[in-house]
DNA sequence: TGTGATCTTTACGTTCACGTCAGATTTTGG
DNA sequence: CCAAAATCTGACGTGAACGTAAAGATCACA
């Protein structure tokens, strides 16, 4: 697969990727003779596709995004020297602490977000309910003079 | 209330305030003979709070946030008509159906996040799970040989 | 083996969201 | 009333995250 392919697959440019190659936070591919072009797996997309998601979701810094993604990488090499089963045990604990480390740090991260937007969504929620109760006492007294007035506008939500 | 004292409280600085004020997410503090002093009520801290947890929250960019605090405004709009009650119902039931609609693109968009940042910790751990059934089987196998080695980090969530 | 589409590198340009500096003005504390 | 502190209005600077343009190389295919 070629970079092109890529971007339109998943909605990006052929510039981004390469940037995001350049600050680190997709590997370079591997042993490609300067001036060739870029090849692609799926794996590589999908790595891609956690990368643009990461980002859109904890809005950090490509930088800070390219810390929080080592967990990937680590627990990678985990998976590969789990692999091999001739690597010293105290060494493979080592590497699954880490692992959980960087894991526990994502998720206070996603969890406190989570949380924020949680409270963020119930009292949208809250106050959705206040006007729409508004709205019904509103109807029920001028009710007779005029029908009760079809939506002026469509939202995309409404009333699902 | 001055704009030093602002910045203080809700952590930012005069500039982004002055920055926030010139792109309208704040309202320009009403008649202030140009070269005066900005004055704040603690009203207008809290809508400075507001936005800058709907940009940290949603993540979008200024010139989109201030589209979605039209919300904002229109139900203070409809909060003040309805207090004068010599107000046409009709344009009353338009103004409460528009702030309903804005209310519902708030909605979409929180909810929209908001599930996508539970699927984010659902994978995370699962993940993590993993990891530590993982660093459990490697302890029971090299049980006796050493000790379970001591965390070598903390991370801020860890065991919790 | 050519040829058009796509890609490569290099480098400068752009937008957003502020930071920083200067010089003048306003406000506050004594 | 006066000095010190804070604020005001421009204006230019900056870092992040790409966009865009140019000139040449590579690739897929007939």
């Amino acid at each position: 697969m070629r970079i092109g392919d890529v971007a339109r697959l998943v909605g990006t440019t052929p510039r981004t990727i390469r940037y995001y190659e350049e600050v680190g936070l997709l590997p370079e591919t591997p042993a490609r003779p300067s001036g060739r072009h870029r090849l692609y797996s799926e794996a590589e997309v999908e790595r891609l596709r956690e990368v643009m998601r990461l980002k859109d979701l904890l809005g950090v810094s490509l930088e800070e995004l390219r810390t929080l993604l080592a967990a990937e990488e680590a627990r990678a090499e985990v998976r590969a020297q789990l692999r091999r089963e001739d690597v010293d045990p105290a060494r493979r604990r080592e590497l699954l602490h880490e692992a959980l480390g960087h894991l526990d740090r994502q998720l206070d991260l996603v969890r406190h977000r989570a949380a924020e937007l949680a409270r963020l969504e119930r009292e949208l929620t809250e106050t959705r309910k206040r006007v729409r109760r508004t709205i019904r006492e509103l109807d029920a007294h001028t009710q007779g003079s005029f029908p009760p007035a079809p939506a002026p506008h469509e939202a995309g939500s409404s009333t699902r």
